[in-house]
DNA sequence: TCAAACTTTAATCAAGTGTCCTAAATTCGC
DNA sequence: GCGAATTTAGGACACTTGATTAAAGTTTGA
């Protein structure tokens, strides 16, 4: 099981333009994910992607002519990093359905060890409360990242109903994204990520394996209601 | 098992001052967890909140001095309300531990439904990457949650190791605050949260039954390194 | 009653924002 | 090397928003 790293971002290159512009578009991004990454989201603005990546303000507009699309194609750059990181596990020949999903949860416990993902995430979370266009790319990342896990189940259980394997897949990356705050890059718990890693591996391979169709069902004691 | 809810904001009443003082400072913390939640953490100022409680700026700037004050007051608001209804769960009095890790399971998710919280802790995660202040009153809040289910593990199962408790503890937590980001307040898979509930309790309780002393180590593959 | 506790008004001062425009400099296929 | 397309600089515009304070008035409650 090779190590995956996910990179940082993966700029789709432009149609028109020389390579200097392509040059500086990369630029743009990466500053903006730095200053993401360092001060949080809402210090992003043109003036200081200009300043940290030595351009004039007026440069960074022509590349961008509003902020939202410059954020819109962080977002765009980010997910198609883990797309491809996704991929390459799903598509690793030669593999048992369990050997593949410790790999994901190595990836991705790894993953959130990084400076990036620790800060990128939690901001991504806070800030797809307040805009849909977040939200929605947000929620397609992860979709991407439970359809591996969707197909992993559907191999080692075949016969657990789409509901409920999907349930399952949603229970194991959110239990993952949760460590993000807990045993993420300089967080309290990231000394204890190889208990934590192991714990998890272990704690999905059995739900993965013995969980019964309908069970989930059964448990259920209380139909879910929603109030208004 | 009775149904707890955790009230939004538990705010300790002053020393000196009238009535109508306490009132005020009162008036002015919900219009700042009004603000966070709807408009993210960046958008709370003396400004808005003065428009948000009908006051006048010079006002809310009398009662905290400086902002600082404030979002600290707000975060001890917020901490003291779990701390409530965590200590309620520990000391109820006549149920199994099955019954209060259940409890909890449900009060957490439930609360993750709600708007205040689905909305107020990303907000929180995020500030906490930036924030010392903030990084250390938050996971002291986390600390006190897992206080409740380090008791629950350590009574089923008292012969797993401190650390080996611990770290099942800080799972299970990290599992449930994963879920806000899915299940919260308006999130795609809120409906499916009786699925989630039974899922969590049935996978924890398992858990904490089942776990060998030393086990986790043993799972441990590669010793956890630390880049600098 | 009357001092302490509140409240308003109005103002200061500072920093920052996105967006647009013009004019100069450069790239790179021809 | 020409020259159109592309990239860059720099500054102007027109706002918004911010924290904090001083002074003067009002309310409270022992």
């Amino acid at each position: 099981m090779p190590k995956f790293k996910v990179p940082d971002l993966l700029i789709t290159p432009r149609e028109r333009g020389y390579a200097r512009g392509q040059e500086g578009v990369e630029q743009i991004l990466h500053a903006a994910l730095g200053i993401l990454v360092e001060e949080g989201y809402r210090a992003i603005s043109f003036r200081r992607i200009a300043a940290r990546c030595g351009m004039s303000v007026g440069n960074v507009n022509y590349y961008f002519r509003t902020k939202e699309y410059l954020v819109r194609e962080l977002l765009d750059a980010v997910s198609n990093s883990y797309e491809r990181s996704f991929a390459a596990i799903m598509h690793e020949p030669g593999t048992t359905p369990e050997q593949r999903l410790e790999g994901i949860v190595t990836l991705i416990l790894e993953d959130i060890g990084t400076r990036k993902t620790s800060c990128f995430f939690p901001e991504i979370w806070a800030l797809s409360n307040h805009d849909p266009v977040v939200f929605k790319r947000m929620h397609e990342l992860y979709h991407r990242a439970r359809v591996v896990l969707n197909e992993i189940i559907a191999e080692v259980n075949p016969a657990l109903p789409p509901v409920e394997r999907e349930t399952l897949a949603l229970f194991m990356s959110a239990s993952m994204e949760g460590m993000t705050v807990f045993a993420g890059h300089k967080k309290p718990f990231r000394p204890q990520i190889g208990f934590i890693e192991a714990l998890a591996c272990k704690s999905f391979v059995y739900l993965v394996r013995y969980l019964k169709p309908g069970e989930m069902s059964a448990w259920q004691r209380v139909p879910q209601r929603e109030p208004a």
